[in-house]
DNA sequence: AAATACGTCAACCGCCTGGTG
DNA sequence: TCACCAGGCGGTTGACGTATT
């Protein structure tokens, strides 16, 4: 049995209050983020360390843009999904101002829906067989414009694809991988440019992103620094 | 006006990873 | 090499607001 993150008893769960941003904030503010586990006593918190980084991360940061995505932040995070998968806050962190859980929310209640009304399938960027059949009534579209400006390229049109993860361990990511493998399928025309930036000395959340949590060796994304795959 | 369905998003949960001793 | 710990991540839940019946 795994021991709980913190001990359950006297925290409180559930919508922060101001009063709790506050002493958050201003802890933050005096002592820089960091040690999560001893915060929350130290701040005079009654909550999880895990709650308060999330609260902090998600909400509270100085940095965060927050309101309605911008078209173009949209077409990125499909094109950056088409690449990576579900692997949110890789996708963030090239959306400055928003956070993993923004984008991931934003795909599930937005982005998903409008793929799927374009005839693309959120989960590995293909064309959905529906679609497909009606492009096989018109033959003359190689590519499908969409409504956000992204175009449906073919995979004939696609140089050989690389593996998307580098180690196939997320479902969703892989099943995204296997789009493009086999099987002719779609992909949305990447003209991506995801060259590796040197991150801001101040912005250690973005270095952290960049340094790959989530198995992706830096050499292994180095192909991808000047993206070939969708050009 | 009330009931119900649906959509959104903040927050939680449990697992994974990397650092350290 | 192993165990432990803190931090980070993605999936899921549930409360709340809005739309529809």
């Amino acid at each position: 049995m795994r021991k709980p993150c913190c001990d359950k008893q006297d925290t409180n769960k559930g919508a922060w209050s101001k009063q709790e941003d506050q002493k958050l904030i201003d802890y933050i503010r005096k002592h820089g983020e960091g040690c999560w586990r001893t915060l929350p006593q130290a701040a005079g918190l009654f909550r999880c360390g895990k709650s308060c980084r999330l609260r902090w991360i998600n909400y509270l940061r100085p940095d965060l843009k927050r309101g309605n995505f911008a078209e173009d932040e949209e077409d990125l995070i499909i094109k950056l999904h088409a690449l990576l998968g579900n692997r949110w806050s890789l996708i963030a962190g090239r959306l400055p101002g928003r956070t993993d859980n923004e984008v991931k929310n934003y795909w599930n209640t937005h982005l998903r829906k409008k793929l799927i009304n374009m005839g693309i399938d959120p989960n590995n960027h293909r064309i959905l067989h529906h679609s497909l059949h009606r492009r096989h009534e018109n033959p003359n579209n190689s590519t499908s414009a969409t409504s956000s400006g992204l175009k449906v390229q073919t995979d004939k049109q696609r140089p050989d694809a690389v593996k998307s993860n580098g180690g196939g361990d997320n479902d969703q990511t892989s099943d995204t991988g296997s789009c493009l493998e086999d099987e002719p399928c779609e992909l949305p025309d990447l003209n991506l440019d995801l060259s590796m930036t040197i991150p801001s000395p101040g912005k250690p959340k973005e270095q952290k992103n960049f340094s790959e949590p989530n198995n992706i060796k830096e050499q292994e994304l180095t192909p991808f620094r000047t993206l070939v795959l969708f050009q």
